[in-house]
DNA sequence: TATTGTTATACTCTATAACTATA
DNA sequence: TATAGTTATAGAGTATAACAATA
């Protein structure tokens, strides 16, 4: 044993993450990176636009336009902080909050039963271990 | 041990998908599309314009988009079937195949790079035990 | 000058709808 | 009529470039 092929490795990589990003468009038209910047808001507290920015790797100019969409229907506030106004502090507004609640159940549901009827419990167990993998990948 | 929370599991799985594609795509600007397609053809040879839009979870209108811009540049060639005139086959050109495998180090750098250094030997393990896992939640 | 963020604009990808050709 | 595929068009998402405000 010799490691792992890396080159094959990378490659199947990418075309099952275009696979599944696809198919979950298709499944649920979800807005994936605004369902994303919520749930990150509501784990990781206010925080800056270029933070999220950041987060999500993303640019700033990208991430300015979910965020004016995300104030539009309510579900965060912009407000400058006060020691630097340059910066703005996003905070998840209450309705945000419920709603990235309420909606999560409806929004995974595909997903969820994906997972509960293709994967076995060991094979879910495999998917725990290796998620937290692909984040430091994406976060690398 | 009551097994896997699923609505978590889908959830970050969801998060991590999307930064991931995102990531990629800064990285390289790569057609993910259209590499995955190439590659198929590689693996699995001359097929339909519907097997392929089947294959990769997209509208068969989608798919003819793809097509386009791939015969345009030469990678791929379009006959229709002999038996069935309805049908185009699908076929990579030896200019396809050259350019899939001339750029597959180059265009997957990165990522082979980010896993060479982010993860250890076990982890890429791991990572190749999940990603049939992945592959199938994509075609379930 | 450097940094944070926004506005304006364009490109990539994929969807829906309408159409053509063949069965 | 039904099926395989294409063309036309639109929308989501994110990029680059230029700009405004603050440090």
């Amino acid at each position: 044993m010799t490691g792992v092929a890396l080159d094959a490795l990378a490659g199947e990589l990418r075309s099952v993450l275009g696979q599944l990003v696809r198919r979950m468009r298709n499944e649920y038209s979800f807005p994936l990176t605004q369902t994303s910047v919520l749930g990150r808001l509501d784990r990781d507290g206010t925080q800056t636009a270029s933070a999220l920015a950041t987060a999500e790797s993303m640019r700033p100019q990208s991430m300015a336009q979910i965020l004016l969409e995300l104030e539009t229907d309510g579900l965060i506030s912009r407000r400058p902080d006060p020691n630097d106004r340059r910066r703005m502090l996003i905070k998840l507004t209450t309705r945000g909050r419920s709603q990235l609640r309420a909606n999560r159940r409806r929004r995974e549901g595909w997903l969820v039963d994906a997972i509960a009827t293709t994967l076995t419990p060991d094979e879910q167990r495999t998917l725990v271990d290796a998620l937290p993998l692909l984040r430091r990948l994406g976060e690398s």
